[in-house]
RNA sequence: GCCGAUGUGGCUCAGUGGUAGAGCACUCGAUUCGUAAUCGAGCGGUCGCGGGUUCAAAUCCCGCCAUCGGCUCCA
């Protein structure tokens, strides 16, 4: 039954510190994994089990729930199978032989997977343990192995194998045991399809060194320090409330404020950018919907419509129809292209309950959107002039570093081949000019056209897919829009829709996560707190606040009356950029005691001096 | 929507069948204070919602809602 047993060819072999290594240690952990819990939990089934960015996860079919609990006696089982420095052997089989053998135990994923593989292409297993040392596992006596901790040891007749590409490791002891972790367990479905069962997958992280499993699980720290649920919630900035349904952003007035500005800034780029806005309605005739065919290709993610005085109404998914109906309501000439029309869209979609997450995922959100009607001579143009204006309005947001993708054509569409080409070269060709290196994600467009997505890196090296541009001939055709040519011919336009934060709500979170609440002060919600030190200078502290609002800065008095080392501990942890110590002393002599969030205390300052600070950092816009 | 976990004053959390607790916040009083928490008192909860079991439910059971970790989907 057993054929050209092998271990890896010496070629194959790689040094610490290569990726490829990295690779494969995680993609041992799976299988280690899996045979952990297939010794602890013996009617478990097994499944698939790739290594992930940071780690590895497997998938398991169990009747019963695994627990967190569980994880820690898989995990130490997982150490004991490391300790034991199993052999990893890579096995050639023949496809009938392995069938046969898979059929007697009773493992019908595999089995799947066994026939899904192509007819011609090399069947592989790789095993833990040496399968001529004992019986394999699976058809071992559970009771062998059903406490290992009473066991005291690991019984060395027990390996374990499953169906598998590879690479691995050669050895379960190249794993270090203090370098890995087992995370969560969630549910996942067989074959990424919903309609497929559902499996436990149980996620894991995996490094060379404790070292790195330890800077990861820093990382991960920091990640939860910065959450922008957390700290919407600490600085009130925002909340959503179950009594008002999931999903749905209160903006709190701190929070307001810093969308104002968002949105203050974003009009003047726009209008100095060649744009006009545009304030369309959130509501609509349902036949609107059925001409764009959103009715037809985007009804899951619509609220269900509304009857008014026996006509259905829609509450709007997207802003496009409104913009088209706004060309549509004259007519155009050649001459007027290209308009780039923009608005911050108010959009609701239905999203299943399951996947709300905090501002990233919400079901009313405020789009930054525009949509520019061209000629085709204009496209690759017009496509150059979004992606010079989203470097500009990115970067001043903090966000230098982008990765972009290329999405083509997805197998559910619109369009003629020809059109879809025509759009997609487009784009190409802006990108090429722009000189941005990009990725092609086959199939990832939208319906009705090619698309172009930049995700933006943050502070601490996470990616966020914020910024759109996207192609359309589809709309133009379903309205029947045209402008007039210089022949007096009536002409199809071209419309390019682009988004450049994406979504309000969900980029006020990126910025909340990049800065960790510590925001620059352009964007501080409140900018300057003064801080009376006793009851004797709250006038002259209300009369200087009074003097730098009329300035134009975002200034409040700390009414506490508490003692100063409260109120200052109490504005660090509102994390405001900058306070302003007023007692006697400052009084007397007419000055402030400057404090900065970033640099700590700035000595005694005059009210110019102040402004002159304050202005050089709001113009900086944190890049200091 | 699916799998699992969680839900107790504004916030963070104790409380496993027998009269709902703490710290912070808030209010009041005293203190008028110099760079990350002054002292004291008080207010505040039908324990997510609705059913059920029980003499008795925050606690046990069922349904629903929301949140969290994932899956699927996505700005």
């Amino acid at each position: 039954m057993i054929s050209q047993l092998s271990r890896p060819a010496s070629g194959d072999r790689i040094a610490p510190g290569d990726p490829q290594r990295l690779l494969r240690l995680r993609h041992t952990c799976a299988h280690v994994l899996a045979m952990a819990v297939q010794r602890l939990f013996p009617e478990t089934q097994v499944t698939i089990g790739p290594p992930t960015d940071t780690g590895f996860y497997y998938d398991f079919d169990r009747a019963i729930a695994f627990t967190p609990n569980d994880l820690t006696g898989i995990a130490a089982e997982m150490r004991q199978i490391i300790r034991a420095n199993l052999p990893i052997v890579r096995e050639t089989v023949d496809r009938n032989e392995l069938r046969a053998e898979i059929d007697l135990l009773h493992e019908p994923y595999k089995l799947e997977i066994l026939d899904g593989i192509p007819p011609h292409e090399p069947i592989t297993r790789y095993y833990i343990g040496s399968p001529d040392a004992g019986l394999p596992l699976e058809i071992a006596e559970p009771s062998l192995f059903d406490d290992p901790a009473a066991q005291g040891q690991t019984p060395t007749a027990a390996f374990w194998w499953d169906l598998c590409a590879g690479p691995h490791l050669d050895t379960t002891g190249e794993i270090h045991p203090d370098a890995f972790a087992l995370e969560s367990v969630a549910g996942a479905y067989w074959r990424g399809d919903e309609a497929k069962p559902q499996l436990q997958r149980i996620y894991g992280t995996a490094w060379e060194t404790p070292e790195q499993l330890q800077a990861y699980l820093q990382q991960k720290e920091e990640a939860k320090r910065r959450d922008h649920r957390k700290l919407g919630q600490e600085l009130d900035l925002f909340s959503i409330q179950e009594s008002a349904g999931g999903g749905l952003v209160f903006w709190h007035p701190k929070g307001a404020r810093m969308r104002l500005l968002i949105e203050d800034y974003w009009r003047n780029a726009h209008l100095t950018g060649g744009y006009d806005l545009l304030y369309t309605p959130h509501i609509a005739n349902l036949d609107l919907w059925k001409t764009s065919g959103h009715f037809e290709f985007y009804r899951d993610n619509m609220f269900d419509s509304m009857d008014i005085e026996s006509q259905q109404y829609q509450l709007r998914p997207m802003n496009c129809p409104f913009h088209v109906l706004t060309y549509q309501n004259r007519l155009h000439s050649y001459r007027e292209l290209p308009l780039r029309w923009a608005e911050l869209g108010t959009v609701y979609r239905y999203e299943r309950s399951g996947v709300l997450h905090g501002l990233m995922r919400v079901r009313g959100f405020t789009q930054d959107d525009a949509h520019v009607f061209c000629l085709p001579e204009q496209v690759s143009d017009e496509i150059l002039a979004v992606l010079n204006l989203t470097e500009q309005i990115l970067s001043d947001f903090g966000f230098t570093e982008y990765e972009v993708n290329l999405s083509t054509r997805p197998a559910k569409s619109v369009g003629a081949d020809a059109i879809w080409d025509l759009a997609t070269d487009a784009l190409i060709q802006a990108l090429d000019r722009k000189g941005w290196a990009y990725v092609t994600d086959e199939g990832g467009g939208a319906f009705y056209g090619p698309k172009i997505d930049i995700k933006i890196r943050d502070a601490i090296g996470r990616l966020w897919q914020c910024s759109t541009i996207q192609v359309d001939f589809n709309l133009p055709e379903r309205f029947d829009l045209h402008y007039v040519a210089a022949d007096g011919s009536r002409q199809r336009p071209i419309m390019v829709h682009r988004a450049i934060f994406g979504s309000l709500e969900r980029f006020f979170g990126i910025l909340v996560e990049n800065y960790a609440g510590d925001f620059p002060l352009w964007l501080a919600p409140v900018q300057l707190r003064l801080l009376p030190v006793s009851d004797g200078q709250r006038d002259y502290a209300n009369a200087v606040a009074q003097t730098l609002k009329r300035e134009g800065f975002r200034v409040g008095v700390n009414a506490s009356g508490d003692r100063l080392g409260k109120q200052i501990r109490t504005a660090e942890l509102e994390k405001i950029p900058v306070v302003a110590v007023v007692g006697k002393r400052e009084v007397e002599q007419q000055t402030l005691s400057v404090r900065t969030r970033q640099d700590g205390d700035r000595g005694a300052l005059n009210l110019t001096e102040l402004q002159v600070l304050m202005e050089e950092s709001i113009a900086d816009r944190g890049r200091g």
